[in-house]
DNA sequence: CGCCAGGAGTGGA
DNA sequence: TCCACTCATGGC
């Protein structure tokens, strides 16, 4: 089987999902190549290039790369839906959107723009640490060269995909190996006990999941060196799919409230609570989008 | 050159 | 519990 399609829920833009996707950095475990996006991933232990267009009023998925039986068709259908979060009724969010004056352009301008998320628990927290307080130009020219040297890759058509490497390839480095890549001490030193606490074991998502509620989960996850209330808020929405995460500390956060005039000045943490309290279940939502706002789209 | 960037750990009050 | 300090480096 080499093609199959995903039917489209109410609200979903693919092209807002794909635009973000994008949207002006150089992020090497996807490509967006005009109206299509190929990305490289692992699913059961098997490798896979996948293409993704919108046709028809369905968003239609080719397999460019690599074997799939139905099996691998299922859980590549449950991944692209997870991924692009397609099951879910956004409409109770919008409902609250209009209610903001200074909100209620997002339902049109970003419409059916989707929280895209980061499937895999042990790259979102990877990621999530490689972009700690640096700016996130430079957050992908590393995330990069660490794929580069430790992923695997995928060639089609003359052009190398890459997966991005799994814990027990990362365990085996070093601090002195990730150095000349210009990661920090600190950030390298976070990424390879990250990478060994997963080899270990000791964290992953089943184990996270079983835990009866967020706060417990942001604990759990706060254990590991590294891995702040920023980062664990960040990874639950985004791997998780936690509808309540806010990253408290996000300087991209405040800086959208400030222009959205939420807040005046970047302290005003009292008035930040009050204002997602409006939000009660789309915080990460909200958060997304207002990340969103903060990225320029060309126009035409 | 200075300030900022989708923070986190540490140590002292 | 709460602040100040430190780390570290590219982007602008």
């Amino acid at each position: 089987m080499k093609k199959f399609h995903i039917s489209l829920p109410e609200d979903f833009s693919f092209s807002e999902c794909r635009w973000f996707l994008d949207r002006g950095f150089d992020d090497c475990v996807h490509r967006v190549s005009g109206e299509r996006i190929i990305k490289a991933l692992q699913l059961d232990g098997r490798e896979l290039l996948v293409e993704m267009t919108e046709g028809w009023g369905q968003l239609e998925v080719r397999i460019l790369q690599g074997q799939a039986d139905e099996k691998n068709v299922g859980l590549l259908s449950a991944y692209i839906r997870e991924w692009m979060d397609m099951d879910r009724d956004l409409s109770p969010f919008y409902t609250l959107l209009k209610k903001d004056k200074r909100l209620a352009y997002m339902t049109e301008d970003y419409k059916g723009l989707r929280l895209m998320g980061i499937v895999d628990l042990f790259e979102s927290l990877a990621w999530s640490i490689i972009g700690q307080q640096i700016n996130l130009k430079f957050a992908f020219t590393l995330k990069r060269r660490l794929v580069e040297k430790y992923g695997k890759s995928i060639s089609h058509g003359g052009e190398t995909f890459h997966l991005f490497p799994d814990a027990t390839m990362l365990a085996e480095a070093t601090v002195e190996d990730l150095r000349p890549l210009q990661f920090s001490g600190s950030k390298a030193a976070y990424l390879i006990g990250l990478a060994n606490t997963f080899a270990r074991g000791e964290l992953s998502r089943e184990a996270l999941l079983s835990l009866p509620d967020r706060e417990r989960r942001l604990q759990a996850l706060m254990k590991v060196k590294g891995i702040g209330v920023w980062t664990a808020n960040y990874c639950l929405m985004k791997s998780l799919r936690d509808p309540s995460g806010i990253p408290h500390g996000d300087t991209g956060l405040l800086t959208a409230l400030a222009n959205h005039g939420v807040i005046r000045d970047r302290k005003e943490l009292a008035k930040i609570d009050r204002f997602f309290s409006k939000y009660k279940g789309w915080e990460s939502y909200l958060v997304f989008y207002l990340w969103r706002s903060l990225a320029v789209k060309p126009v035409g």
